[in-house]
DNA sequence: GCGGCTTTACG
DNA sequence: GTAAAGCCG
């Protein structure tokens, strides 16, 4: 019998569920496709497909020394190659490791879907999670809603994380003479300079990732603690784009790390326990932006928190411009996006920097942020960006505070305190001592002109101070406080005039010369297929595990749950990534009509279909319906119907009710 | 060792 | 903003 083991962000032999399955079940094809259209606006970035491109290669050997090889295809509908090349191999079986986010969740299923009707036998596995998303819930079995009760929860389970799987030790292979390989273009010619320079620092694929994490448990792990804080990272794990890629599995280096936290505790060194449980955080955090992915599946485009939804944020792409180069006149926060453009890496700390000034200093829409870091970095991870970027904006429950701006000259003296790091990034201000290196505008004149430094000309004045940035936050929530008000005023008289006029942030485009480059990405990579119409991609289903009783009321039998729960461990619950939209908003709506209300779809897909493709507006007339299938019901939704982020996280919202304790009112009744 | 003040952390 | 940790007399 042979199998298709299916490739994504699982780049190695070892610890590979999937791959595990094809080698027990007899002959093996290895398949990776490439169909980067599928993601719409988050078409990966330059660093991200030069890693992506090292590490096929090296998995490609690895699979070669074991016996077979990697097919690699270009595709603009994955399902459907992989439909191909299971029939051109005449395999039976499909096997792959689960992803979490929006895209994958909505194309997994879909494959699930039509290779299921093609008799094809398809399991799926975790390969990227100590526990799936579903595993984790709260006593009335819930998923938590903050990050510190997740991870206590995880680090609590009654069972531990699966132990790493060794790798194959031969893999005999599937026919592939009738399935060749298509080549992929990973760069171009004026990104293939700027790469050369990438492979001096990183070393893609799943044997450096191993080594990386060895060399990071051997050296900087003990000093974690005391070191993390500081922006020269090199006592960070580097680790972060091996994760992305799952060149490792993060069951083993929790293990690992695990096991050297134990050994230490045992030798009483309580600094290396610390060290190791600050690091582990980092690790939660990552599992937790799966988990956030898949219960809030519109986090990376729609504020989880709508209490901000009539924020005026600054629509001005000159401040954009000028963080992105650089050059708002804060030497931490230059030095950062200098760095983040020279080497595609920053430390987390300098992220934090980064965008909390992009979102309370210039007060410019975070999703611009969010896709700037997609773009530009080397790890690039919607999860985690999406996670990020929210939790710097105070859309999360346990956000930061909206109204607290972090002062980059402060941060500057704490995690540059000799501003060794603003001196390596601005050679402009390397003269400069450091008694003025985080606040240059200070700076006695004759001092300036020692240091060759020309502010406003060789160095810019700061962009926005930090005094006009706090009015200008307070004036903006006042407003925001004013036009909620008159909002709900409105709504309450009955009439729904003056309801368009919010500038809610999901609907701010991204700049032009942002999308520019998508667009002609998406041109230049059109292949013969036609792009698919939308709506057939955004089927989820509910084969699963986790549907409650009081969401289904009638209409899920016992029989349906019973059946999915002897599966649930190894099957992703569709239905779970769907119960904020089951639960509240498509229960409430359902029957509605919100023709015209429905306003714009936003999700990313379909903008990009509609920028780059005269699809015909997406028949978003967003019905919500319900129809018999296997035997079990299917909620079938599109995205319109949640387009409308009232219906998500708008005041009377599940998100919001459930959680009354949390401190965002507070921003709220200030006002 | 204690109280009171300052600093730091906060996902 | 709050709470814990660190520091000092």
């Amino acid at each position: 019998m042979t199998s298709v083991v299916w490739f994504r962000r699982d780049l190695r032999v070892e610890d590979n569920p999937a791959l595990a399955a094809g080698v027990r079940s007899g002959k093996v094809i290895a398949v990776y496709v490439w169909a980067p259209e599928e993601e719409g606006h988050y078409y990966p970035g330059r660093v991200s497909r030069w890693w992506l491109k090292q590490s096929l290669s090296l998995l490609d050997s690895s699979l070669q020394n074991l016996g077979t090889s990697l097919i690699t295809k270009r595709s603009t509908d994955s399902v459907l190659s992989l439909l191909d090349v299971v029939k051109s191999t005449g395999a039976t079986h499909l096997f792959f490791n689960h992803l979490y986010d929006p895209f994958s969740l909505v194309r997994d299923h879909r494959a699930k879907e039509i290779l299921t009707e093609n008799g094809i036998v398809v399991r799926s596995f975790n390969a990227d999670l100590l526990y799936e998303p579903w595993e984790v819930l709260d006593d009335e079995g819930q998923p938590f809603v903050t990050f510190s009760s997740f991870w206590d929860r995880c680090l609590r389970m009654p069972y531990d994380p699966q132990p790493p799987q060794l790798p194959p030790k031969r893999i005999i292979s599937g026919d592939l003479s009738r399935c060749p390989s298509d080549t992929i273009i990973f760069e171009n010619d004026s990104e293939r300079g700027s790469n050369a320079l990438l492979a001096r620092a990183w070393s893609p694929g799943w044997s450096n990732a191993n080594k990386a994490l060895t060399t990071f448990i051997n050296g900087p792990l003990l000093d974690y603690s005391t070191n993390r804080r500081k922006a020269d990272s090199a006592t960070t794990s580097f680790l972060s784009p091996h994760l992305h890629f799952g060149e490792v599995s993060v069951r083993k280096v929790f293990h690992q790390v695990r096991t050297k936290q134990i050994l230490w505790a045992n030798e009483g060194n309580t600094a290396g326990e610390e060290s190791v449980n600050l690091f582990l955080k980092s690790i939660g955090l990552r599992e937790y932006s799966r988990y956030m992915s898949f219960n809030h599946p519109y986090s990376h485009e729609r504020p989880l928190l709508g209490h901000l939804k009539f924020f005026p944020w600054i629509v001005d792409e000159n401040y954009f411009k000028a963080w992105r180069q650089g050059r708002t006149g804060y030497p931490l926060v230059d030095a950062g996006m200098r760095e983040l453009w020279a080497t595609g890496w920053l430390h987390d700390r300098i992220r934090v920097v980064v965008s909390s000034f992009f979102v309370k200093v210039l007060q410019l829409p975070w999703r611009w942020g969010m896709k700037y870091f997609w773009d530009t970095l080397l790890d690039a991870d919607l999860e985690s960006d999406a996670l990020g970027w929210q939790y710097i904006s105070g859309t999360l429950p346990d956000s930061r505070e909206f109204d607290r701006i972090d002062n980059p000259q402060i941060e500057g003296y704490s995690f540059d305190p000799n501003g060794e790091y603003v001196r390596r990034w601005l050679p402009e201000l390397a003269r400069l001592p450091t008694e003025w290196i985080h606040h240059p505008w200070d700076a006695p004149e004759y001092v300036l002109q020692a240091a060759g430094i020309e502010l406003g000309s060789n160095y810019p004045l700061p962009i926005v101070t930090i005094n006009a940035a706090k009015s200008r936050l307070q004036e903006a929530l006042t407003h925001m406080w004013q036009h909620e008000a008159n909002t709900r005023a409105v709504l309450e008289n009955g009439t729904e005039e003056g309801l368009g006029d919010s500038l809610e942030d999901t609907l701010i485009a991204f700049p032009q010369d942002m999308q520019m480059e998508l667009d002609q990405e998406t041109v230049r990579n059109r292949t013969t297929t036609p792009i698919r119409h939308y709506e057939d991609q955004m089927v989820p289903s509910l084969t699963s595990s986790l549907l409650r009783v009081e969401e289904d009321e009638d209409e899920s039998s016992s029989d349906d749950r019973n059946l999915a729960h002897d599966n649930s461990r190894a099957e992703v619950p569709t239905d779970a990534m769907n119960r904020e939209l089951l639960r509240e908003p498509i229960q409430r709506e359902l029957g509605q009509d919100f023709g015209a209300q429905s306003i714009l779809p936003q999700f990313n897909m379909q903008i990009a279909l509609r920028n780059s493709e005269d699809s015909p507006a997406e028949s978003s007339s967003a019905t919500t319906s319900r129809r018999e299938r296997d035997g079990g019901v299917v909620p079938v939704w599109s995205p319109a119907n949640s387009s409308n982020s009232e219906s998500f996280v708008g005041e009377d919202n599940s998100y919001l009710q459930r959680h009354p304790q949390l401190n965002w009112r507070q921003l709220s009744q200030t006002g």
